[in-house]
DNA sequence: TCGGAGATCTGAACACGTTCAAAAGGAGTG
DNA sequence: CACTCCTTTTGAACGTGTTCAGATCTCCGA
């Protein structure tokens, strides 16, 4: 009986978390619904008021539920941030490779890359930080290093990965750039959390820079007599299980 | 009435977390003791048993007090997650320093920086994810790149600083390779926290690959020819306020 | 139309970080 | 010793994330 009642709507929820794709044959639409508006309403009161700030009792009632309904939809409020950051990569991934038909030029599809990951967290300063939060600790569902990210982390890598698509590359050297720009991204993105500048002009500007200086180590790397260094690179990184993993 | 209450003992805080030194004739010597005896029961029982795991309740408890006044002496978990960064960086200070006496070669020395910061934290696994907590809230008074924590992070960065003492580097580039130096001893530690083998093997390989590449870098970038692309490294990072704050 | 099985929703209760008014302790002064 | 003024300690109470036993709703087959 008890058994039953805990497993039937964890089941849900972990069909809705983790594939979207409706295995069964079963289509809840009501249900799909009323998750997003939970998940709209809870975003717009991290952004207006703040992540801490934001009380789940607050989030319910502007969804017009009660508390615990939140709760059928999101097992925790770490959960929603999580929801967050995925749909945060979706749109990312389809800005970015929208961006990059305009181009073959490497340098401004890698511009395109970063701004258009910029674009998407404009103003989610304050749902970053909450993103952030699980960073040191491997176990936790939201650390961006750990196991339960990993679908989101290989997606994000994949965008920028397909930036590098037709561009003249040592073949050893492209996974290891995609993850490098993925990594740099990262370091933007922090930079931009204590950024204050207007329209984060300062964080654009350390993107673009910061670009600019990989290209030149790229073309520099790519040089004919650079093939050992480049061997010793991915030597350190795949042994620390940092390469292609 | 309320408010002298209210003041005295937050002035006494003040004192004890800002500067070491008694300003006034007082000395309350119990009250420093009893704080030590705080700190290590709360770390003793973060390392056991974890950080969100262990309860205020438990820290009070276990230095024999009731829980108010571990309130009394740290005026949140974090603050003792506070204390501990503090205090892990004399720690990697004073072992840092030791260990440079021992050799005046560079690559050496900086194996001891990070070898030695690596025995540090060596068991503080759990506690080092709490310190990272608030990576990405700026205002949060953990914040490891935020105002709060400036002293501490100079700290650090002077302790790297140090190994590069009597070595023959391009004047425009030890600040910056000091600042790059612990930005890199940050990415171990993030590496660290994730590394599941025996004796953190793995990330000392890490950390030490990674330092030969960082010196290759370095002696190259300190190639005569290399005046301009310094130069410009130097203007991206000045422009975003990374460089010599 | 009715009964039943999920799906969805409810609000009280709980755990734990934090606050606070007040009690207890202790040292200096008369 | 008694008084006073801090310092230190106490535990009840509060706020907020989370859990849970059950109420209600929806839809389908008979």
């Amino acid at each position: 009986m008890t058994n039953a009642k805990k497993k039937t709507p964890g089941a849900t929820k972990k069909k809705r978390v983790a594939p979207p794709k409706p295995v069964k044959a079963r289509t809840p639409r009501k249900s799909e619904e009323t998750r997003r508006i939970v998940l709209d309403t809870a975003l717009a009161l991290f952004r207006k008021r703040g992540f801490d700030e934001t009380k789940m009792r607050d989030i319910a009632e502007g969804a017009g539920l009660a508390l615990g309904a939140a709760y059928y939809y999101f097992p925790s409020k770490e959960a929603i941030v999580a929801a967050y950051y995925q749909r945060a990569q979706d749109e990312h991934n389809q800005r970015a490779l929208a961006a990059y038909e305009g181009t073959t030029d490497l340098r401004a599809r890698l511009r395109a890359a970063f701004h258009t990951k910029l674009e998407v967290v404009a103003h989610d300063r304050r749902i970053l930080g909450a993103v952030l939060r699980g960073v040191g600790s491997p176990d936790d569902p939201l650390s961006i290093f750990g196991a339960a990210t990993r679908a989101i982390r290989e997606q994000s890598i994949a965008t920028f990965d397909a930036a590098l698509d037709g561009q003249a590359l040592p073949a050893d050297l492209r996974p290891l750039v995609a993850r490098a720009l993925w990594t740099l991204h990262l370091g933007v993105l922090l930079y931009f959390l204590h950024d204050r500048s207007p329209r984060q002009e300062r964080t654009r500007k350390l993107a673009d820079g910061a670009l600019d200086l990989l290209l030149d180590l790229l073309s520099f790397a790519s040089l004919p007599g650079m093939g050992p260094l480049r061997a010793r690179l991915l030597k350190v990184l795949a042994e620390a299980g940092l390469a292609v993993v």
